[in-house]
RNA sequence: CGGGGCGUGGCGCAGUCUGGUAGCGCAUCUGGUUUGGGACCAGAGGGUCGCAAGUUCGAAUCUUGCCGCCCCGACCA
């Protein structure tokens, strides 16, 4: 196997891999993470608001879907998944049938059965539970998936910030009692900050339309981006608070509840919600801030609206039926990828996170074809890759400025660059693309710098 | 759905008004010279001009119908 040797998925070398880059915007591009997502070639648009995941483009998803399930399980969460395909059954039984308009793709099986494409799972998941648990003993749970939606928009754009088939996680509560669900209300809200935190994204939570229970218990948690498609009001101090992903124990729930009042307590709100009498009242002229937002989760609580109507029911302590309330909460994992970028580039490229970047380390090899580059470049690969790092080793026979520009355009977080001059004194150059920092590294010491 | 715009090699565009059998830049391939921040020279490949019908000796171009896509608005992860 040589040099060369396959850890896993692990390694990639360039000259093997697709990457469809574009050197121009494709005219349909509006906004900036639209752009650098088909100019990268993480994505294919297919139809409207429906894309193909390529190489580059999966391995982000596949990353930003693992640290929410990440955070999800870590918060006690159940991880399921349900079909995309539905029967209209359930939701006759819910009402929303009707309700949910043109936005639901409907179709027909061979058996002229009225089946769907599902825009979301209260209903399906309310009836798994059902069947699942006849006791108060059996709660509370939280059950969640990650999988693709399908709403048909009245007008998908921005690529992946708004497309018609999506990725999302969405998690279900079920608790005995309102009470009892504000703690599993809670502990998503928590979760969440912690989610966005690892992806280095600061999402402030702001409250959004409350369900029919009404109250404090639906918020919204947008990320502050130029291109955001709502306009949002906020207080300053939000820039003073620990966006990092703290940890909590999510069994206590004193702490819980205080850090969910820590991050409601201050004033933000999105254009719909926003109340300038109350802005002006709750915040000093000074710490008043305006922008615009993307919005990257939802979450509420709905009480028994499903339950009811499925006839989701347990036993209760003194043999009363009751009815489980319930909360959903929703990410939207594909939109992240989007929104991530939207966060986070320059006017040469992307500038991933490490925590969701598809490689870690760009190895560029300036000659390539020439032996010594070639050995040099070899050796620092396969002891990336040994180590466990994931490489995109550029072995393409281009110029040096081709490639410098091609990496800081796909934006991985560090750059190993290896050429005659350097091999000259035996470093290579360590350049950082998110500081552009650059540092000449002794050749034995570059794996140990990862 | 209302308003605006677009559809011509992989990407970006010209050509359409005034019909005459398709062109430019980038990308790709070959050869050569190059090589530390998007090289240069020479050559090459690649297009049913969104689809259909019509007018015409002749349609990317004119007419009609359809389809698709983008932008602004109402909706949303």
């Amino acid at each position: 196997m040589g040099a060369f040797t396959s850890f896993g998925r692990k390694l990639m070398k360039l000259s093997q891999y697709f990457m469809p880059i574009l050197r121009d915007d494709p005219k349909e591009a509006e906004i900036v993470s639209h752009r650098l997502m088909l100019r990268t070639g993480m994505i294919r648009q297919e139809s409207a608001g429906i894309y193909s995941w390529l190489p580059m483009g999966l391995r982000v998803l596949k990353k930003i879907e693992q640290i929410v399930r990440e955070e999800q399980d870590r918060a006690g969460a159940l991880e399921v998944l349900m079909p995309t395909i539905q029967s209209a059954d359930l939701w006759r039984k819910s009402g929303r049938y009707d309700d949910y308009g043109k936005e639901m793709l409907r179709i027909t099986d061979r058996h002229e059965r009225d089946m769907l494409f599902g825009p979301t799972n209260e209903e399906m998941i309310t009836d798994i539970f059902r069947a699942g648990v006849q006791s108060y003993k059996d709660v509370p749970r939280n059950l969640y998936h990650i999988q693709w939606k399908f709403r048909d928009e009245i007008r998908p754009r921005f690529g992946v910030m708004r497309g018609r088939e999506f990725l999302m996680k969405d998690a279900y509560s079920f608790d005995v009692s309102a009470e009892d669900g504000r703690h599993s209300y809670n502990k998503m809200f928590v979760s969440y900050l912690r989610t966005y935190a690892r992806m280095g994204l600061k999402a402030i939570p702001m409250r959004a339309e409350t369900g029919p229970i009404g109250g404090d218990m639906s918020h919204e948690f947008l990320i502050l981006a130029e291109t955001g498609e709502s306009e949002v009001f906020f207080d300053r101090d939000f820039y003073d608070m620990d966006w990092s992903a703290f940890e909590i124990d999510y069994d206590d729930l004193e702490t819980v509840s205080q850090t969910v009042t820590e991050y409601t307590s201050k004033y933000a709100a999105s254009d719909e919600k926003h109340e300038p009498e109350e802005f002006e009242k709750r915040v000093p002229e000074s710490r008043r801030l305006s922008g615009r937002g993307i919005e990257v989760g939802h979450i509420f609580f709905f009480g028994t609206k499903y339950s009811e109507p499925l006839g989701c029911v347990v036993q209760s302590a003194d043999g009363k039926p009751v009815a489980l309330h319930s909360g959903s909460y929703g990410i939207g994992v594909s939109r992240l990828a989007g929104a991530i970028i939207e966060a986070s580039h320059d006017d040469d490229g992307i500038i991933w996170p490490e925590s969701v970047a598809p490689f870690k380390v760009g190895l560029i090899n300036l000659k390539a074809g020439d032996a010594e580059t070639d050995a040099a470049c070899a050796n620092l690969y396969s002891g990336l890759c040994q180590k466990g790092i994931d490489v995109l080793y550029d072995d393409r026979d281009d110029r040096p400025g081709a490639k410098f520009a091609r990496m800081d355009l796909i934006g991985l977080p560090w750059q190993v660059i290896i050429g005659p001059r350097g091999l000259k004194d035996g470093v290579a150059e360590v350049k950082e693309r998110a500081t552009g920092e650059r540092q000449n590294v002794p050749l034995d010491n570059v794996v140990s710098l990862f």
